[in-house]
DNA sequence: CATTAAGCCTATATATTTTGTAGGTTTTGT
DNA sequence: ACAAAACCTACAAAATATATAGGCTTAATG
């Protein structure tokens, strides 16, 4: 399951690309909005805008904004950069490999090979879908 | 990504597939091999005999084995015993559904509808796939 | 140029979940 | 009767997720 945080990023992003005309918009605006603690989607907010989907200003009347198209936002790039891997287990997964500790030999454990089938169909959707179409869809 | 109960729960199942014919297996054995704690297993494997997929027989010579065929045990149903959800949302989750709480309305959240499609497809393949199919590949 | 309102940054606190342990009870074969 | 095994419930420890605190920096404005 996504946690909080991926959770309260897409409400930031849809939040930021509803009003991106708007010019910076404030934390305390989307937090009070979502119902979110402001300290905690300060922080949220601060790595979407160190990853290159934010920009922001300082200082009165500043705030946050898109600087990024929405259709340049896939999905998979939110979720990875808040929640970690989409993949099922560490040794399929693209961002975050790890070997399985617990697995002596991965070329042949059973479960690998369905979870690069899981992993892959759920790329195919969610590295097409971006924050265009969640904007769409509301 | 799945937790080590899940993967641990796999192991077994997967021993206890190896070597169904061989009658009851001790925990001991499986912990053992697999380098999983006695005690952990232990409630895992008695998870999975509540939920019908393993017997047991108690006393001196006593263990576990495989009630069901392989083949009718869908990886979908041990990933839902011991991690509970598949879907990326509450409320896109079959089995476990609840509406989202920071959702006022969640016909016309725009993530509902992607990650109804990521369950479905995630669905399609851990409902396809068995036991039976982590042997094999083994 | 002082004040104020905003984001920036790092550390810490709290809550929740996951993982693991303890210890006794029941059952069964010998 | 004894020993070996699963059964059961509760608790402990560790890890992770969520939230808060508080000072620093920047910029607009009267």
């Amino acid at each position: 399951m996504l946690s909080k945080k991926t959770k309260y990023a897409f409400h930031a992003l849809t939040y930021l690309g509803k009003y991106k005309d708007k010019g910076a918009i404030l934390i305390q605006e989307i937090s009070e909005k979502h119902g979110i603690s402001h300290k905690f989607l300060e922080n949220i907010l601060l790595e979407l805008k160190k990853a290159g989907f934010l920009g922001s200003k300082k200082g009165k009347g500043g705030g946050y904004y898109l600087i990024k198209e929405p259709n340049e936002i896939p999905l998979s790039r939110i979720i990875r950069l808040l929640d970690g891997p989409i993949a099922l287990l560490p040794c399929v997964s693209l961002n975050y490999y790890e070997p399985c500790e617990e697995c002596e030999n991965q070329a042949q454990c059973g479960l690998n090979r369905v979870m690069i089938r899981v992993r892959d169909e759920t790329l195919k959707i969610l590295e097409m879908k971006t924050l265009q179409d969640i904007l769409e869809n509301e």
